[in-house]
DNA sequence: CAGATCACCTGCTTGC
DNA sequence: TGCAAGCAGGTGATCT
């Protein structure tokens, strides 16, 4: 499940609600993202690092079910449950978060014209959906956001990034830009498991154009599906190029 | 080396 | 209805 917006959903939550708290003798300092990683930073320098994958969820006094892989519990009797039904996701408690951190590329909320066109020309034989879902290139894109991003540009998900012009490198960065803002504002997708921290669905699936969807968002065309790095891409013969 | 494919695990949907 | 196959938000290992 969640990519960047879920992720980024999750860390403000927690934010807010778990500064200050102690864990195992340990005070929390920050709670950040990095990429689709959550981590939670505490005073001694330590950090407690998440992966959710596909169905994993973090829920802020959760109650512990039948997906339930852990649950942390803080000095005031509040809790955080980890839960995930395909049992990819991870945590770890990690005393220097250094190099968990160092894989990963520019997260893609920050990156500029000038790093996109670079890993475009670094990635030039690698299809644009696989270039902009790779995490060392430019971090926090999956699936979804992919879909979406490339049928906002106008652009198929098929082309190689080194086809891609100038112009179209330049609608491909404001529609990472504003797709991921506007995701964010709707506390993410949830498709099947995903929710945010305090247990609610999050928005954003209603303003999907082309993932998961039969008829394409803007010229009702019937939208067409790829295999393109193992994954499904949605996107409209149509309407991109 | 890079890009493509498989494997990880479980549950829900689809089709015979 | 029953059951097998297919599919799912991710990514590391293994192939070609």
């Amino acid at each position: 499940m969640p990519e960047l917006p879920e992720v980024e959903t999750i860390r403000k939550q927690l934010h807010s609600k778990l500064i200050g708290k102690q864990w195992q003798g340990r005070k929390i300092v920050n709670i950040r993202r990095r990429a689709k990683l959550l981590l939670i930073d505490f005073s001694d320098k330590s950090s407690l690092v998440f992966h959710l994958k596909l169905t994993g969820q973090l829920l802020f006094n959760g109650v512990p079910g039948k997906y339930t892989r852990a649950v942390f519990n803080f000095d005031d009797g509040s809790n955080l449950v980890f839960n995930d039904a395909r049992k990819f996701g991870w945590s770890k408690h990690i005393q220097n978060s250094q190099a968990i951190e160092k894989p990963f590329g520019i997260d893609a909320l920050e990156i500029t014209l000038t790093e996109l066109k670079a890993v475009f020309v670094k990635k030039k034989r690698t299809k644009i959906k696989t270039v902009l879902m790779d995490q060392k290139q430019l971090a926090g894109i999956g699936n979804i956001y992919s879909d979406e991003i490339l049928f906002s540009a106008k652009v198929r998900p098929d082309r190689l990034a080194g086809t891609i012009n100038s112009q179209e490198t330049s609608k491909i960065l404001a529609s990472v830009k504003a797709i991921l803002k506007k995701a964010i504002e709707r506390r993410g997708s949830s498709i099947e498991y995903y929710l945010d921290a305090l247990g609610q669905k999050g928005d954003f699936v209603s303003l999907h154009r082309i993932y998961h969807k039969k008829q394409c968002g803007k010229c009702g065309g019937r939208v067409e599906r790829l295999k393109i790095n193992g994954r499904t891409a949605h996107y409209c013969p149509k309407c991109q190029q």
